[in-house]
DNA sequence: CGGCATCCAACCGGATACTG
DNA sequence: CAGTATCCGGTTGGATGCCG
């Protein structure tokens, strides 16, 4: 399927009235997994390869040590990410992506589709 | 191209090194443009076929109508919705996508299809 | 390097009441 | 119906400093 037939596709399916409660719902669902502004940034920088604390977090422009912990710390516990213990000297510490993790891959792709259309219709307008 | 080659698609494109910070910025403005709860269960509601501010609350599970209005209040200035009063007695305000409103349905797709599988893997579990 | 603790501001967003 | 107004609590998330 072309990147026409797709949006024709996406098109025809937002348009269609049925299931949309049930649409609605996974449409929440997901949000609910991915809110606040870091976790998509995060799935995306260790799907990439980034592994390390420092490596990630110098991959994510204005995120700060305060909130990379943190939500390193609820992905895993979501089984989103899985942390590891590297036991050399000094220690070292990876985290890597899940399956679940790569299955956010569309969505990210999308994303970053839409976000490079945006800035292209920007420099158009000015 | 199928589901499985979008896939692998997805993790090829998600594992190369190149292009990070490109893709990284692409993916933050588009997370900036969606920010908060609301405005993907909006966009969806109305590129569903709901024009009235009264059919979109009562699609979106859980939306006050505060948030509602200060969102579509944002999204018109935003250009990603129009507004337009029908001068009929009583007075009928009609709010509709924009071009720029359909960009988004790609991800919301791919939002609804996460979603979707969600939770069905609970229910695999369960 | 890989974090944690603390403080604090902003704002997100819910509840409720009200208007024309 | 289509909102606005007010109140306010919880959370998000930034700044900074500290630890082993």
């Amino acid at each position: 399927m072309n990147d026409k037939e797709l949006l024709e596709k996406s098109n025809e399916i937002l348009s269609s009235p049925r299931n949309q409660d049930e649409e609605i719902q996974a449409l929440q669902d997901t949000l609910y997994v991915l809110s606040g502004k870091w976790k998509i940034p995060i799935i995306n920088s260790i799907c990439n390869g980034n592994r390390r604390f420092r490596d990630i977090e110098r991959s994510i422009p204005g995120i700060t040590t305060r909130m990379l912990s943190k939500e390193l710390k609820e992905m895993s516990a979501n089984q989103l990410i899985k942390r590891t213990v590297v036991d050399d000297t000094p220690v070292i510490i990876e985290y890597s992506p899940t399956d679940y993790c790569h299955s956010f891959g569309s969505i990210i792709l999308e994303m970053i589709k839409w976000g490079k259309a945006h800035r292209q219709r920007l420099r158009e307008k000015s």
